[in-house]
DNA sequence: AATTAGCACTCGCCGGGTGAGAGTGCTAAC
DNA sequence: GTTAGCACTCTCACCCGGCGAGTGCTAATT
C-alpha cells in the first residue's frame, strides 16, 4: 500500500506523462503541482516509487515515467472516471438519433465517435445473437437465375445472400418455398432446424443451407463484422513516430490479426476492463492499452467495443467514453429490440 | 525523338531503379547490361537524356533516377506489358470462381487480389448503374415497427433500407403496398418516376422518398462503395519508410480524401490510363502513380479499378495486372447480367 | 526522522569535423 | 564517336566534445 503522498505523486507522474509524453523530472512536479516540498523530497519518493515499481526511468539522468504496473495502479485506485462534458453528451446522442435502423451502423458510428473523441484505434464488433432464432425467411426474385435470400431473425437481424438456381423461376413460385418453409422452420434456433433433419430437394434445399449458414455465422462473435477506427489519429502519437512501429501497429491490426490482438474473452459485462501494456499475451501488444467492454443484454443481441491506444493513454477519457458508448449502444438495443 | 540507344538505356535505368530503388550508375548499367560501350559512352548519353529532362540526379555525384517525364515516356514507348503468367491467371480465375453473387463482393475481391499481387494500393469502385431502372420492389416485415425495404433494379443490384413505421403493419399489409408501388414504378428509372408526381400518403410515401434515395444514391458513382486493400503491403516501399511520408499518405487515401486522390474522369474505358507523379493536380501524390481504369459496358453497370502506387512503380506488371482483373470484371457482369 | 541545499556525476542530444566511397564531368587521346 | 584517366563533388557513417537536464548522494537543518 502506497503512502498518500507517493499516490499523490503518481497520479501527477502519470497524468503529465499523458499529457507530454515526457519524462517528468522531479522539478516540475514541484514546480507545477505547487506542493510546499522541495525537489530533492520529490527525489526521495520517486526512488521509493521506482523501487517498489510503480514507475522506471529510461535513463540515468532522465525523468520518470509510469511502469504498466504504474498505469494499472492508477487505473484501479488512482483516476477519477470523467464523464464526458454535457455538450458532447448531446452531441453524440445526437448522432446516433440520425442512424436509425441497421445495428451494423450503430456499430460503425460508435467506432467513428470513439476514434474522433479519443484519438485512438477504436473496434467496435456489430452486436451479433448468441443463439439466433428465425423469424422468417423470404425469396426475392433478382433476375432469370437468381434469387436473393432475406433472412429476419428474432432479434430483428436481418441477412441476406444470393442464390443462383438451377431453373428459371418466377416470384410465385419463389413465395411458395418461402412460406413451405417458413411454417416448418419459423421460431426456431439453427440446432433446432439441424436436429429436425427434414430432406429437402433442389431450391429448397440450397435455401436452408445458406439459411443455416447465414444464421450460424451470425451466432460466432467475429472481427468479420467489426469496425475499425482511428488508425490515422492515433499514428500520430509520439510513440508510433518511427516507420518501424507504425508498420508493426498496421500489421497487427489488420484483418486476419485482429482476433489475436484484441482478447474479446477479457471484456466484462457492464464494468469496462483495461488491457495494460504487458499484461497482453501477445509481444507485439506490449506498447498498447485496450480498453474494452461489452455491451448488450446477456441473452440476446451482444457485442464489444473497445480503444486500442499507447499505454501512455488518457485511461480517464477513454474508459468513460468506452462506458458511455457501450450504454448507448444497450440503450438503443433494449429500445428496439427491447 | 530519341535515338534507339538512348531509348534502350532510358528503359534499362527505369528497370533497374524500380527493382533496386537506389540511382542507377553509369558503371551499373555496363556491368549488368552487358553493352559494348564504356561507362563514359553511358555517362555522355545519360548527360543528354538529362538535358531532354527524362532523368535527374538527386545530387551531383549520384545515379541517376527516371522523372516523371522519363516514365512518362517509358510507359508511353518502352514498356512491354507483361501478361500474367498463366498459373497466375488461373489461379485468380479460380478466386472469382469461387465468389459468386454479390456484385460488391467483386469489387472487394478485385482490389484484395491486385493488392497482393502488386503490393501497392488498390482502389475499386462497386459496379454502379448509371441510370438505374426499378425491376421490383419488396417490403419485408422484420418488427413491429419496423419494415426491409428491398429494391431489385434492373441490372440486378439489390438495395436495401430499414424504413421505420408509423404503426403496425402485417406482411399482408405490406406485400399490398409493395404490389401497388410496383405496378406503378416497375420497369421506370429514377427520373420518370420523379416526372409521374403521383402524390402518395404515409407507408407509400415513405417507401417511395427512401426507394428513390437509394436508386439516386446508386446512379452516382462515388467511393461510399470504394474497397481499398493494401495500404500495409505499400507502406513497406522504401519511399514510404518515414513516419512522415506514411501519415501523408494514409492521410491522402482516407475516405474523405479519396475522390480528390483519384481523378475517376480520368480513367479511359478499355485501355487503361497512367497518371504519373506530377501529372496529378494534387500536390500531395506528387510522389504517386496511379493506373487506373473502367470496366463493364457503356450502358449499364460500371465501375473503376485503379492502382496507387510509388511513381517507382512496376509499372509493366501494374498496367497488365489493372487490364486483367478489369477484363475478368468485365467478363463476370457480362456472363450475369449480359 | 524527515526535509533540504549543494554538488558531482551520468547520459542523451547536437553540431562540427573527418575520411571513405561512390559516381560524375571533363579533358585529351584514340 | 568512343574511351581512359583523373580531379571534383557530394553523401554517409562515424567519432568527438560540449551542453543541459536531471538525478543520487551527502551533509546540514528543522
Amino acid at each position: 500500500m502506497l503512502t498518500k503522498r507517493r499516490e499523490q505523486l503518481l497520479r501527477f507522474i502519470v497524468d503529465e506523462y499523458v499529457r507530454s509524453a515526457q519524462p517528468v523530472a522531479s522539478s516540475a512536479v514541484v514546480r507545477r503541482y505547487g506542493l510546499p516540498v522541495s525537489s530533492a523530497t520529490i527525489r526521495n519518493e520517486m526512488a521509493r516509487l521506482e523501487e517498489d515499481g510503480y514507475i522506471v526511468q529510461p535513463h540515468t539522468s532522465a525523468g520518470r515515467i509510469p511502469s504498466d504496473r504504474g498505469y494499472r495502479y492508477y487505473v484501479e485506485a488512482l483516476m477519477r472516471p470523467q464523464e464526458p462534458p454535457v455538450a458532447v453528451q448531446q452531441t453524440i446522442r445526437h448522432q446516433f438519433h440520425q442512424a436509425a435502423g441497421e445495428t451494423a451502423e450503430w456499430a460503425q458510428l460508435a467506432a467513428a465517435v470513439l476514434a474522433a473523441r479519443l484519438s485512438y484505434v477504436s473496434v467496435v464488433t456489430a452486436p451479433h445473437a448468441a443463439r439466433p432464432r428465425l423469424r422468417r425467411l423470404q425469396l426475392v426474385s433478382v433476375h432469370d437465375f437468381v434469387a436473393l435470400l432475406v433472412l429476419v431473425l428474432n432479434e430483428t437481424l436481418v441477412l441476406q445472400h444470393t442464390l443462383m438456381l438451377d431453373r428459371q423461376l418466377s416470384q410465385d413460385e419463389l413465395n411458395e418455398v418461402a412460406a413451405r418453409l417458413n411454417s416448418l422452420y419459423a421460431g426456431r434456433a439453427v440446432d433446432e432446424i439441424r436436429a429436425m433433419q427434414i430432406e429437402h430437394l433442389s431450391l429448397e434445399a440450397q435455401t436452408v443451407r445458406a439459411a443455416l449458414d447465414l444464421m450460424e455465422s451470425e451466432g460466432a462473435e467475429s472481427f468479420g463484422e467489426a469496425y475499425l477506427e482511428g488508425l490515422r489519429e492515433m499514428l500520430r502519437e509520439p510513440e508510433f513516430a518511427q516507420g518501424e512501429r507504425m508498420l508493426a501497429l498496421m500489421e497487427l491490426l489488420g484483418r486476419p490479426n485482429l482476433a489475436k490482438a484484441i482478447p474479446l474473452a477479457r471484456a466484462g459485462h457492464q464494468e469496462v476492463t483495461a488491457i495494460i501494456g504487458s499484461e497482453h499475451p501477445d509481444d507485439a501488444m506490449q506498447q498498447c492499452s485496450i480498453v474494452i467492454s461489452r455491451y448488450g443484454g446477456p441473452s440476446s443481441l451482444r457485442g464489444t467495443i473497445s480503444v486500442v491506444g499507447p499505454t501512455r493513454m488518457h485511461y480517464p477519457k477513454a474508459v468513460s467514453m468506452v462506458r458511455y458508448i457501450s450504454g448507448i449502444m444497450e440503450e438503443l438495443l433494449d429500445a428496439y429490440f427491447g
